[in-house]
DNA sequence: TTAAAATAGTTTATAATGTAAACCTATTTA
DNA sequence: TAAATAGGTTTACATTATAAACTATTTTAA
């Protein structure tokens, strides 16, 4: 019942959980917002961001914001199933 | 006000994390029942008590019982704080 | 008009961390 | 008495998180 299931190393992680959590209530965010709210450095946000992309946990988007680069970022269905998955386990470790 | 505050790095990690669950509930706890209950191994896991004992999160007592060794662990005050405050943070994360 | 500073990131180097394999010592069993 | 079990610890390794350094463009100041 209150069996502590693995977490997913993933979404372990404070950066990328706090992350997700502000795409969670956003739904699309850009890079220097998730930065600002995150409160971490520009290297390691967009680190965190490539691996969050590449489990397909989110979606990132390259454009131009009249001669400025974009980075524009959004929650996937996996990631959001993801995630609620890994906040169910958790609570058996905090609850 | 939800703001994502640092996460303790010693509570952050899941072995450690599930050994303070146990020890919260039961308040006095044997190595090897540690061990089944986390189904850790026992190499990491004596790394993972060391530190949460550094740390002043729990206490370890080393005894025998019968001829053979007995390492029995308890969650301090300090221990449960940390757990307290780590819990309420990681909310912010979460909700 | 060109040097300096700011914007919006990415890449790379390093240090810290988690984990299990290997190891140790004593005890029990075959 | 040899092998297996109990109860751990130490160590080596691979993975991670993180910030420093870097790139490229654009804006501002002198």
């Amino acid at each position: 019942m209150s069996a502590f299931k693995p977490l997913d190393p993933l979404l372990h992680s404070q950066l990328r959980l706090a992350v997700m959590s502000l795409l969670i209530s956003v739904e699309e965010a850009e890079f220097t917002f998730l930065k600002e709210k995150t409160e971490s450095t520009a290297g390691n946000l967009s680190v965190q961001l490539d691996k969050l992309e590449k489990a397909g946990y989110i979606e990132i988007e390259k454009s131009f914001r009249g001669k400025r680069p974009l980075t524009t970022c959004k929650i996937t269905q996996v990631g959001l199933k993801a995630f609620e998955a890994y906040v169910e386990n958790l609570r058996n470790y905090i609850e």
